[in-house]
DNA sequence: TAAAACTATATGAAAAAACATATAATAGGA
DNA sequence: TCCTATTATATGTTTTTTCATATAGTTTTA
């Protein structure tokens, strides 16, 4: 047979310019590493949008919808629509901001709240589980580059 | 006045779960990243998801729909969808494999090979600049990290 | 070699996401 | 203060994406 069945190792992934492409390579890792985890938050009944609304919630309620679209990366009316579901079952509910009749502010209901601490615990987990399997160098690594990354992106000038 | 106008370095942004979480740290690294480029893909009149085929074609030519969902990060059926559209505008042509009729192998047409070459090249030239913006230490760092996230990743055992 | 199991691609229907824009509230001048 | 510009959220429409499944070709095996 020329052509290999499952062609999981091919000449693909060794050489050429995707293989090592850095934004192939961050979306790959992106995707794979998120696989496992989302498993789990499926399993509490969630969606991946929601449970990324909850982590944001978990680190600071009261969040708005703009600044939620910002953290949790999404588009505002995509981040308006999750609230609508999740104030739909029970998980946040909406509050005017005194102050500023346009600002809406998001906050956890209790359920909402052990929730998000639950996924939170399992999320360090599965970090940690992850990052022990690594290289201790590499291990070591990871965070500060994509940190470093991160910080030259966001900033304005270039 | 008591919350700032533009919260972009808030208090979220400093501690808290999210924005030291691996997962988290690789999704925002990868989309801030790829924005750049995004816009550069876009104005060559193509979607992200083109450029991403474009790409692994341009590696290795006459990849089945099957092998360009696996490098591309996407679905069987929407690779499907996004091969007839691109053959629609000409970047790419569809030819049974000899010797399995279930196969279908794509292949650049001459547009595609030239529109594929500029990209890639281009890419490069995106990549490096990026890379440029780095500390060094991290520039060295971040490509093997990734990608002994993702060997980990694709290891089967555990 | 016929039946069963499996692989590759396509497609209909449903859900999610993006895009443009509407609505409402506030802020900032003239 | 009134007019304009700006900000925050919501919503209608369209496009993407997913999900389940159909179709067709190949391999396996009894």
């Amino acid at each position: 047979m020329s052509t290999p069945k499952k062609a999981k190792t091919s000449a693909f992934e060794q050489s050429g310019f995707v293989s090592g492409y850095l934004l192939y390579l961050l979306a790959a890792a992106s995707e794979a590493a998120s696989k496992q985890f989302h498993t789990r938050v499926r399993e509490a009944g969630l969606r991946i949008t929601e449970w990324r609304v909850l982590a944001c919630l978990y680190d600071q309620d009261g969040l708005m919808i703009t600044e939620l679209a910002h953290y949790a990366l999404m588009e505002q009316s995509r981040i308006t629509r999750i609230i609508d579901q999740m104030e739909t079952s029970g998980l946040v509910v909406r509050h005017n901001d005194e102050g500023d009749g346009r600002r809406v502010r998001i906050y956890l209901t209790d359920h909402g709240q052990s929730l998000s601490a639950e996924l939170v615990t399992a999320a360090k987990a599965h970090e940690m589980q992850l990052l022990s399997t690594l290289p201790v160098k590499d291990a070591a690594n990871i965070k500060p580059a994509l940190l470093a990354l991160l910080g030259s992106l966001e900033a304005p000038a270039n």
